[in-house]
DNA sequence: TCTGCTTACACGTTTGAACCGC
DNA sequence: AGCGGTTCAAACGTGTAAGCAG
């Protein structure tokens, strides 16, 4: 699993204490997740391990609090999220479609932030479509090496940012193991879900800082080889430019392909009838829908008509919830002009970056806003209602009112209650509804509770906490916003358990956990089910949830681990940073890749092993001061399946729906483990050269490295631990990384000191890997 | 035989170099 | 020589279908 943990490697000197580690596959999770000296640790840890801000830098402070993110084309992902998102994987990597378009707001214009994609498997499953709807069928292969793709113009100021449509419409997903492209390797026939980070720079230098995460429940999707059903294919036909040609008035439609094939068959027998050629006397240009067009003409035609897309190839099931039919309220009218609206609103969005936008990269936002918004208004007749009863997501009713304790915690300590064999999904009301979200993550400004958003998040190996006790108030309001989605900022614990039933943690770590979360004004809330107190009977109670669990089209998997997601409190530069919740981890490890647009070629696909065993937790192995720093994984955040939906009533549909980060409410599954970033854990540190994967000469596989411990060397094992670096820069939770400036490249990452890229890099103008999963060579 | 993957194919879009005129 | 607009072709993106492998 992506975790950021990686970061760490990519600092200089002592202070990357975080080394990455893998826990070994065999051992258990909780030993490492939960060391039982954890407080001893916290305490021997210098106070910081950078510098406090400096005087000059109030004015370029980020307001954490309040970065929000919008899917724009959220219409769009809803579209084909109700039907069952598929995404072709091909061997030479496959663009996504829809695209990931989003806005960013609430970031600092004076501070440069990176974006990050990652995309994250949603579950232990693998899935067959059958019988017109997918099904889990077995559990998922072993978990490829995880590659992040960072935008193009990362780093960028958050007025860049703030000012543009954002898209990652150039990140490609592949299903070659051994791409050396610097794409996104994913499996076949599973689930994913993407995540977009948001991390800021701090300077040119540093690459460290406030992290957010978001998560658009709307965007997972599928991954096939080839379509599986027709509703998507019809649906990307209608909506993706590029295939304009398989449309019905184009000349690749399958009437014409039929057309084609019948002069085809028609020369072989009359090869000196031409008549059939001729296309202006050939009915195949005129629209039959007669008896003789397939149904898929047919229903290609009356797409823009049809009020929905129930139909019994979709990959739902009416009876079962609809992820639809929660965000959209029945209200097929005003739904459809919701829609249409928001196709303005895209176009608009589109029109005016294009105007605004300089050529080269920015253009290709325009493009990807051209591309995702074109044919988007052929559904808007028929969108509003097919939600009804047509969505492929299992219907959850969102609550409007829904705050933090009405999130569905799991309560890791009341593991007495029976954990559903499928977690469920937090559907948050995100799904919702609402577009916009305020960030939690700000210790200062009071956040909107907003129902329960996906605790998704990931965090930079962040420096232990100095003084940290005063948790930042993640969110200051209970009021749900039901329109948007809180992430919860740069909180995960590397040590999350993927299974609810994991042991909690020590008790000393849980009380110390458990005060910093009554101490905190919003985390009180949520810190009730964790006490051992239900949850709350309303929406979110497990047990409610249970129903609205989220059946990839329409199926249950059978093996899905509920994952713990542990949240935590923003970083504040005023304020010692918050302490750590834990965060949920995927079941499998899996390796870590990055994508560098501009980034020189040698330097493009760094990979940092950072596959852990299937519970292994991303974590920071910090060598020489035994402490686990807080929220390093950034894969471990994102728990194979975190979506759930509240039960309660949905609110009203939102074209484009935002995750705001969030902070606390998200705690829920991993409160268990919230500590974890104070506790200690002392993995042997692993030589790199040592491990296959790092071995030039050796070929990459992913269980080479799952049982090492320690992907990344000390860089200056002779420093003590106890020694914290020299402050030279501001404190912020995460490990500082050195940028170099590349004159030709915007980001530019100073990794050759690290890492030598063995692979036959190539420049990817649109955006560049960083693979964490390729084999550095020192 | 079935399922899933790869590949070639045709079509449309995008992009940038070449060309032209001012 | 420089600039701006237009043209054109290669590269790219897309879904389809045939063929292949397990």
């Amino acid at each position: 699993m992506l975790s950021v943990e990686m970061y760490p490697g990519l600092t200089l000197g002592p202070q990357r204490i975080g080394d990455c580690f893998y826990r070994d596959r065999e051992a258990p999770a909780h030993m490492s997740l939960f060391p039982p000296a954890c407080d001893m640790v916290t305490k021997a840890l210098p106070p910081r391990l950078l510098a406090p801000p400096s005087v000059s830098e109030p004015a370029t402070k980020t307001p954490k609090d309040d970065v929000r993110m919008e899917l724009e084309n959220s219409s769009l992902w809803k579209q084909f999220s109700s039907v069952g998102t598929e995404m072709i994987i091909t061997k030479k990597g496959r663009r996504m479609f829809p695209g990931l378009r989003m806005k960013l707001s609430g970031l600092n214009p004076s501070l440069r932030y990176i974006l990050l994609l990652d995309i994250v498997p949603l579950d232990n499953s693998r899935y067959r479509f059958q019988g017109g709807g997918w099904q889990a069928i077995g559990g998922a292969e072993a978990r490829l090496p995880d590659r992040v793709f960072i935008h193009p113009d990362s780093p960028a100021t958050g007025a860049h940012w703030q000012g543009r449509t954002i898209s990652f419409h150039y990140c490609k997903l592949t299903n070659n193991t051994l791409d050396s492209q610097g794409h996104i390797i994913l499996h076949s026939l599973h689930r994913y879900q993407p995540r977009v980070h948001v991390i800021e720079a701090r300077d040119v230098l540093r690459w460290g800082g406030g992290q957010h995460s978001f998560v658009f429940p709307e965007t997972q999707f599928l991954t096939v080889t080839a379509y599986q059903n027709n509703k998507i294919t019809e649906l990307k036909i209608r909506a993706n430019p590029f295939a304009k040609g398989f449309r019905e008035d184009g000349m690749n439609s399958k009437r014409q392909r039929d057309a084609r094939q019948k002069r085809k068959i028609s020369d072989l027998t009359e090869p000196l009838d031409i008549v059939n050629c001729d296309p202006c006397n050939s009915d195949e240009l005129l629209p039959l829908p007669t008896s003789s067009t397939t149904a898929a003409d047919l229903q290609a035609l009356a797409l823009a008509s049809l009020p929905q897309l129930t139909d019994p190839s979709c990959g739902y099931r009416p009876q079962e919830a609809s992820y639809q039919d929660t965000l959209v309220p029945e209200q097929p009218l005003d739904l459809g002009q919701a829609f249409m609206a928001s196709q303005m609103s895209d176009i608009g969005i589109s029109m005016a970056n294009g105007m605004q936008d300089a050529p080269g990269r920015d253009v290709t936002n325009s493009i990807n806003e051209r591309s995702d918004t074109m044919g988007e208004p052929a559904y808007t007749s028929n969108f509003a209602p097919a939600q009804a009863n047509s969505s492929s997501f299992p219907s959850a009713p969102l609550s409007h009112s829904s705050s933090f304790s009405s999130l569905p915690i799991p309560d890791p300590l009341a593991s007495s209650a029976p954990q559903p064999s499928i977690p469920p999904f937090d559907y948050p009301s995100i799904l919702s509804s609402s577009p916009t979200l305020h960030s939690s993550s700000s210790s200062s400004s009071p956040v909107s509770t907003t129902p329960s958003l996906q605790q998704t998040t990931f965090t930079f190996p962040t420096p232990p906490p100095s003084n940290s006790s005063s948790p930042q108030p993640l969110l200051t309001s209970s009021s749900p916003s039901a329109n948007t989605y809180h992430t919860i900022p740069e909180t995960i614990g590397p040590h999350t358990p993927t299974d609810a039933s994991f042991p909690a943690p020590s008790s000393v770590c849980q009380s110390g956990l458990q005060h910093q979360i009554s101490t905190h004004p919003v985390l009180t809330q949520t810190s009730q089910p964790l006490q051992g107190e239900g949850i709350p009977s309303g929406n979110n109670s497990p047990s409610d949830q249970s129903p609205a669990a989220f059946i990839y089209p329409n199926i249950l998997p059978t093996n899905l681990d509920p994952v713990p997601i542990a949240a935590q409190p923003l970083f504040n530069y005023n304020q010692p940073p918050a302490p750590t919740l834990p965060c949920p981890l995927p079941s499998h490890g899996g390796a870590t890749s990055f994508a560098f647009p501009s980034v020189p070629h040698h330097m493009q696909n760094l990979s940092f092993s950072n596959v852990s065993p299937s519970q292994a937790h991303p974590g920071l192995h910090l060598q020489n001061l035994s402490y686990q720093a807080p929220a390093p994984c950034l894969a471990a955040a994102f728990p194979p399946s975190s979506f759930s939906y509240p039960p309660s009533s949905l609110p009203p549909y939102q074209p484009s729906s935002s995750f705001q980060q969030s902070a606390p409410p998200t705690y829920p599954q991993n409160f268990p483990n919230a500590h974890a970033s104070a506790c200690t854990s002392s993995y042997p540190s692993v030589d790199i050269g040592s491990m296959a994967q790092f071995n030039p000469s050796a070929q990459y596989r992913p269980e080479m490295v799952l049982h090492h411990p320690s992907l990344l060397p000390q860089l200056d094992p002779s420093l003590p631990s106890s020694t914290p670096p020299p402050a030279l820069y501001p404190p912020f939770p995460s490990y500082p990384m050195r940028l170099y400036q590349d004159p030709h490249s915007s980001l530019s990452i100073p990794l050759r000191h690290l890492y030598r890229q063995h692979q036959h890099g190539h420049a990817h103008p649109q955006g560049s890997y960083l693979d964490m999963g390729a084999r550095p060579v020192f």
